[in-house]
DNA sequence: TGCGAAAGCTAACGGCGTTAGCTAAGGTGC
DNA sequence: GCACCTTAGCTAACGCCGTTAGCTTTCGCA
């Protein structure tokens, strides 16, 4: 395993222990055991650190997903599922957090395509069923409900919503 | 006007034209006309300031979704229109960012109440809804979509989804 | 007139990402 | 075998950040 691929992954061990706020430069070089300067031997700047860990939670997030097969309840669990087991690197993964322009063509969209294949293509419910997801489990990572919301009632009440919907053959 | 006010009325202004990484002690002293340790006079921290920005964003937010009524399409695109056009206010009350233990009471649930009583009270499918609008807003604010993506579509689509559910008198 | 509170100030601390510049080790060409 | 260049570490430091300690000035009031 070279230097590099050392570096990203204990800043992953980091970040899933100590969230975003907790992966310092210093932090990073203590844990591999060197100082923080010969970190920027390997890497030119903490971006390209960050962009290294939101590729692999991107990918394996789109295993994922991908393994959890082409109907929407499922899949839906699936993203869920992955948020609340990894919560920090869902976070460095959303909002403006995203380095795209560092990460490898492709990467983004392979976590999307599987929600787009649910609804068969269709881009539009696609991108509703994405923010709806994404919005979901934002909200239920801050705390945004209340203690005690049966939050797994508003995935099924969201999921039916565009569940009937297809069914029903409807076009916005 | 009380200095206090003032220091806020400033942040605000700062956190419009810079975001969220702009505001900075030192930033909204200098906007002011002092030095950022006289900011500690007025309030104890700079989640203090923040709270009072958060607590201005989510009752004029609040008082936008009132206004666009209670049908659920209207709504929807008040809540979207909004945080286009205020998008560092809306960051500044999504995800974790929100001192939730500073708020009054009530601020924080204000801005619910609108989506709430557009699906009459039912709680699962008001979260379902809250997560789609934030979800999608997150996501379009990110520069998530694709350039040229039809993201008035996508919430159509989503809408859509959600009003004729409605409609049908279906319960999850 | 004196006093205390309010509100400003400078200096500084420990954190952050980052840069400059030095050094030691390892391989390569003559 | 020696000179040389690259690699990868190091220390020191810069300018930013939020924050604290401690000083001064001003002002209202008894």
């Amino acid at each position: 395993m070279s230097r590099s691929d050392e570096i990203v992954e204990v800043a992953q061990a980091l970040l899933d222990e100590a969230g975003p706020a907790g992966l310092s430069m210093r932090a990073i070089a203590t844990a591999v055991g060197i100082r923080a300067p010969s970190l920027y031997r390997h890497f030119p700047d903490k971006a390209a650190i960050e962009a290294a860990l939101q590729e692999r939670a991107l990918l394996d997030l789109a295993d994922t997903l991908a393994a959890a097969g082409p109907n929407l309840v499922p899949l839906a669990a699936a993203y869920r599922d992955w948020a609340l087991a990894h919560p920090h690197r869902y976070a460095l993964i959303s909002g403006q957090a995203l380095h795209r322009d560092r990460l490898p063509a492709g990467v983004e969209d392979a976590a999307a395509a599987p929600l787009r294949d649910a609804v068969h293509g269709d881009e539009d419910r696609a991108r509703a069923l994405w923010g709806l997801a994404h919005g979901l489990v934002e909200l239920e990572l801050a705390g945004r409900f209340p203690p005690g919301a049966d939050i797994a009632a508003a995935w099924r009440a969201g999921m039916t919503a565009f569940g009937e919907h297809r069914r029903q053959g409807f076009r916005a």
